[in-house]
DNA sequence: CGGTTTCGGTTGTATAGTACAACGGTTTGT
DNA sequence: ACAAACCGTTGTACTATACAACCGAAACCG
């Protein structure tokens, strides 16, 4: 393989990914209309981690605080997360998801899921194994890496 | 190769490219500051098909049309494109980047080359085609489809 | 033709998401 | 005990976005 199918290759990964990022707002608000995108992923990250601080979550999405406090705001006041003073630390707000928050997330999840199923029908399991493992090796070359709150 | 595993590589997929989607503003914020993601993608994709509509934008980036109307006010301001009247057509307004238009762009696009190449140096020539295959593929199943002007 | 419909685009209005800066209360370190 | 670092909120401003109402041009149809 030339040293030029190489960089095209990389100019289509570029332009692709830039389209994708582009639309997945819109794509989102199409899936999922009663729980935006942010809200969404906030909300899961904070189901994954059961439980975490603002602070995490901003390092996580590369965010500003005061957009997390105000996201997190509208998340309560939505009646998906509970924050709760930490009794060992009371400056921190340890979140997370009620019984609620945890519903609309499975459901929020499954018809994002079944829209991905039905985009991906036509693919062999072998080429779906590949993509995904294309695109967790590309990610893990991008994201802040592991230390993400160190658990005190 | 088991329905779970096409299962997870579904999950996968979807969790990855979730997550890409989350940061890419906050990347291309590092990455260019001077031109915002948006304008970017638009200039890109003007000069990509070298003059199209406002239509055009709207139908490929799922955007509303006043959206692409002040983004391409905004341009036009910046001085990176020129609107002209089609000639056929009174109502089509046929946008194309200026010379500065071109120079800005061109210099943004090495900067984001130069990241993706940074992230992606260690793949092989072979796994770079596979990943830009899978992911044209993959966006050739959710984007609107190929008229994307009919060219009258 | 002539009227209606469709189409491309702009503008008014409203909303979400975001950043930055200033601040208040809490903990930590010296 | 005082200063520094830290967590979070609030004030302010701006960008991106959608939806709806509209204007003018073209296309369609009877």
């Amino acid at each position: 393989m030339s040293e030029g199918a190489r960089e095209a290759a990389v100019e289509t990964i570029q332009r692709e990914l830039t389209a994708f990022a582009r639309r997945a707002r819109a794509t989102a608000a199409r899936l999922h209309p009663e729980l935006p995108l942010v809200s969404y992923t906030l909300l899961a990250h904070i189901h994954d981690r059961a439980g975490c601080s603002a602070t995490d979550l901003a390092a996580h999405y590369l965010l500003d605080k005061s957009t997390v406090s105000r996201q997190l705001a509208s998340l309560e006041k939505l009646g998906l997360v509970e924050r709760r003073p930490d009794p060992d630390d009371h400056r921190v707000q340890v979140v997370h998801p009620t019984e609620e928050g945890r519903r609309v997330l499975a459901s929020t999840q499954a018809s994002r899921h079944a829209a991905y199923e039905e985009r991906l029908r036509d693919w062999s399991a072998e080429d779906l194994a590949r993509f995904a493992a294309y695109l967790v090796r590309y990610n893990a070359a991008v994201t802040p890496g592991p230390p993400e709150t160190p658990r005190r």
